[in-house]
DNA sequence: ACGCTACTTGACACCGTGTCAATTGACATT
DNA sequence: AATGTCAATTGACACGGTGTCAAGTAGCGT
């Protein structure tokens, strides 16, 4: 798809897409990605009917963009549950700062408008699939730590692994994304995986 | 202080609060505030130059109201690092849902209000240099896992304890708050407690 | 030449914050 | 009783950002 054509759809995509992630999210008005895709304020409502909707919709197409389910295949192919949670936490621990500018912005809606809620509640719902899959997989190899149950257990990684706590870790606290990634599988294995006598 | 006389400045202390509690940090606007208070939007000004400076006020009116000092005392005479970690866990948790609203309040504004965005971060240091104490406590006992260095290792916990974990865990996972202090205290333990063969 | 569609132009409404000038009412001073 | 001061009121207005509307225009296909 996409000759030299782009649909204006698409340029407002863009567009919003690039603000976003420059701006680190930061106040990215309508007035702005209408500028930079060429057009004026009031023709972004002729395809988008809200500034929320318009996220959302940049939210979608930046997964196609960045192609997150192939960036999962190998923490589904995995081997053990082990290997899988690592995988997992890698992909996605390196997925954040991608969608880190849309993430705030969106973040940012969620208090105010529902729909943008809707929209970021349903993208860390399918975060926490992951979360789920990567414990079920550790459980299966009865490799899970018994201080948690499962579905708890869940619960903990997905909130270990958010988009707050990455924020917090890297920029707050200025650690390297490479870091974050690596401390953040220590962790997840020390909490998660069982100790056994050989190992 | 305070007779039945109290100073409209503490009124309109009181009913920012107030509603900053009912409404878990939404949507408070300055007219909402002066109508509680009892008086106009306009003199509202006449006290707080700004809806920033306003909020800040609240937060220090509110440690003063509910004593923070105080519960962080078991946490400073705990005698072994490991009950100073336990104590501090659980006077931070506790203490977390009665600051909730203004919490969510101000971390709305940091986004785009430095001044808002300072007094966070300054309230947060102070929760910080708990966690270092904590850590610095369990290292002083040669009890802290050498997974992580100190500083690191108190990166990690003051991540863990963020406002932010726990409105993930307890309002999203919909976890009471008993379970958000206990597993919170374990997952520290696991964490960064060193394992012991005798234990 | 016709109409359709996408887009432009310019104006305006709404909301919430912050500002200003003029006024009122209560209290203390002399 | 007249004066001044201080806190608060009233009413108006500016600003920025979102969203809306009506009228006009340029390009395209038929």
């Amino acid at each position: 798809m996409s000759s030299d054509h782009p649909t204006t759809r698409d340029r407002i995509l863009k567009a919003t897409l690039d603000l976003l992630e420059a701006g680190q999210g930061q106040g990215v008005r309508m007035t702005d990605i209408a500028k930079r895709a060429g057009i004026t304020r009031q023709a972004l409502y002729l395809h988008f009917s809200t500034r929320a909707e318009l996220l959302i919709a940049t939210t979608l197409y930046l997964d196609a963009v960045k192609g997150v389910e192939e960036r999962l295949v190998p923490s589904r192919t995995a081997q053990t549950g082990v290997e899988r949670l690592d995988a997992f936490i890698e992909a996605w621990g390196s997925y954040i700062p991608e969608i880190y500018g849309i993430a705030k912005a969106l973040l940012a809606l969620k208090d105010t408008d529902d729909a943008a809620a809707k929209a970021w509640d349903d993208r860390m719902q399918a975060m926490r699939d992951g979360c789920e899959a990567a414990i079920g997989a550790l459980n299966r190899d009865n490799m899970l730590s018994r201080d948690h149950p499962p579905d708890q257990a869940a619960d903990i990684l997905w909130t270990m692994l958010s988009v707050r706590n990455w924020e917090q870790l890297t920029i707050e606290c200025g650690w390297p994304q490479e870091k974050y990634i690596e401390t953040l599988k220590s962790l997840a294995r020390r909490v998660f995986v069982a100790e056994t006598t050989s190992n």
